[in-house]
DNA sequence: GCACCTTTGAAGAGC
DNA sequence: GCTCTTCAAAGGTGC
């Protein structure tokens, strides 16, 4: 975990560790030719492949990343821990980029409309900056339009095939049946303000398709205003679309906060200034475990994409007709759900933060649609983002968790240890796992020596974690010098 | 329908 | 204190 107030790691040794298992597996590959290495060799260079496409369409990219393995990544880091040590003040998270976030930067948008209807200009204001391609003009219909697409758009909504092609749509996850945010974009995500990329005004790639009116011919905005699954509308207030603000902004058209029919209603109520002490008040009385499950909200009535409800499909009928036909299933299933508890995600990590952003961009940069692939490449280019730029990432992260925390105090990641099939993932991996290692010991006398170039380096940690540092003399003989270089072989020394 | 793949990071489990 | 494992996202793939 990153050292936030103790330095400037950010999470370098376990980047170190990779990058340099990275470089050593390419080394490997060439002098080994077994067949796993020859499939890793054709998933390899289709990554690479891809990236050399990506280089030829994205020159600006391809002098930002370094030089491969010449000016490593871990050169980098050893220069930024000397950096560190020297220091000795904190290092990046000394003064965060964005101090009292997301409350401070919120406020602006939690009254975006003057009394006279218009929108506020310090929410012009961030409008415009965080979505250039919204023309927010003060008290035109343009400028309500504006906010209205505002309340869902992103940096993927804008350019990614995410956005308007699976309006409304459910994810059904491998493991819980997951309700997503309405357009697969993180709520915090248009707070990021680490990159204008995405917000550039532009034309969507030609493999892009925009959603056109077939009667109009007329492109529809990026958010049909269809009745979201997440935020489910009443027949009144079809059109009101989610703020992008997602759960930190209440929308307008959730049912916590109705709108009445005589006019517009100030939209943002108290409740948004959610701070410690509140969301400690009502979490103790109403455990996360006692949220229910509509609606993803959470108990401070404001709905949170980490709340996942089981069986939601059921819940985001498209018409009234359907609703009333689902409405039995929907009491069935009512009852199944009363079984299963919430089940709250974790919250994201720096680099899931940025896969959010960055896939979408890759996926339309490559042909490539295979998120095993997309993956690979995003972590390369995760290790080729500057310091500066993975601090952002870091930050944001920071600040999710923190969040995360205030929302749900009582939250364990432990909590979805057990949601998943009660453990049986793990209990499967560990099988195979088990069965690569007798593999190994049947063709390989040392295990350690068997493994992927990967894993081989951290196969003499397995030994001292299956045997600890007590019983060395169970260790395998590469372990006990290849690993603890400064104990094993000192203590034989 | 579900597990797997693939990535990194956070957090819990276990030794 | 260290390593290992699981889970976050994503969507194609295979059984």
């Amino acid at each position: 975990m990153p050292q936030l107030n103790g330095g400037d790691d950010l999470g370098a040794n376990d980047e170190m560790i990779s990058f340099k298992d990275e470089g050593e597996q390419e080394e490997k590959i060439s002098e080994n030719s077994s067949a796993e290495r020859d499939l890793a060799d054709v998933k390899s260079s289709l990554v690479n492949e891809s990236e050399t496409n990506q280089n030829s369409s994205s020159d600006s990219e391809a002098e930002r990343r370094p030089p491969p393995r010449s000016e490593t990544f871990r050169d980098k880091t050893r220069e930024s821990l000397e950096e560190a040590a020297k220091r000795q003040d904190g290092g990046l998270f000394k003064s965060p980029p964005y101090p009292g976030y997301p409350f401070i930067m919120i406020p602006d948008l939690t009254s975006p409309y003057l009394p006279n209807g218009s929108l506020s200009p310090t929410a012009r204001t961030y409008l415009q900056m965080k979505w250039p391609l919204l023309d927010v003009q003060p008290g035109g219909l343009q400028s309500r339009q504006a906010l209205k697409d505002a309340r869902s758009p992103s940096p993927a909504h804008i350019v990614g095939p995410f956005c308007w092609e699976f309006p409304g749509q459910f994810h059904l996850s491998n493991k819980v049946p997951v309700v997503q945010h309405p357009h697969h974009v993180h709520p915090l995500t248009p707070l990021i303000t680490y990159s204008n990329e995405h917000f550039t005004p532009g034309n969507p790639p030609p493999h892009l398709q925009t959603d056109v009116d077939p009667k109009t011919g007329i492109p529809r905005p990026p958010h049909p205003p269809d009745i979201s699954p997440y935020y489910p509308l009443s027949p009144g207030t079809v059109g009101q679309i989610p703020h992008p603000l997602g759960w930190l902004v209440p929308q307008q058209g959730q049912p916590v906060y109705p709108i009445t029919t005589g006019g517009f209603r100030h939209p943002y109520p108290t409740a948004l200034t959610v701070n410690a002490s509140m969301s400690s008040l009502l979490s103790s009385r109403f455990p996360p475990h006692m949220v229910p499950p509509h609606h993803s909200l959470h108990t401070t009535g404001i709905p949170h994409p980490a709340i996942v409800t089981p069986n939601v499909k059921q819940e985001s009928s498209h018409s009234d007709i359907s609703s009333l036909n689902s409405s039995k299933q929907t009491d069935a299933k009512k009852e199944e759900e009363k079984k299963k508890q919430v089940h709250i995600k974790k919250p994201l990590n720096a680099f899931m933060l940025y896969m959010k952003e960055m896939r979408a961009k890759v996926v339309a940069e490559c042909t490539l649609k295979e998120s095993a692939a997309i993956n690979q490449i995003l972590g390369r280019r995760w290790h080729a983002l500057s310091r500066e730029e993975q601090a952002k990432y870091y930050e944001l992260a920071r600040k999710e968790r923190q969040l995360h925390m205030q929302l749900y105090p009582g939250w364990s990641a432990r909590d979805n240890y057990a949601a998943n099939q009660q453990g049986k993932r793990k209990k499967r991996k560990r099988e195979k796992q088990q069965a690569e290692s007798n593999e190994h010991r049947e063709y390989f006398p040392n295990p350690c020596l068997s493994l992927p170039p990967i894993t081989d380096l951290s196969a003499p940690k397995k030994c001292r974690a299956r045997f600890g540092l007590d019983q060395q003399n169970n260790w395998c003989g590469p372990c006990r010098c290849k690993y603890p270089k400064e104990v094993s072989c000192l203590v034989r020394a």
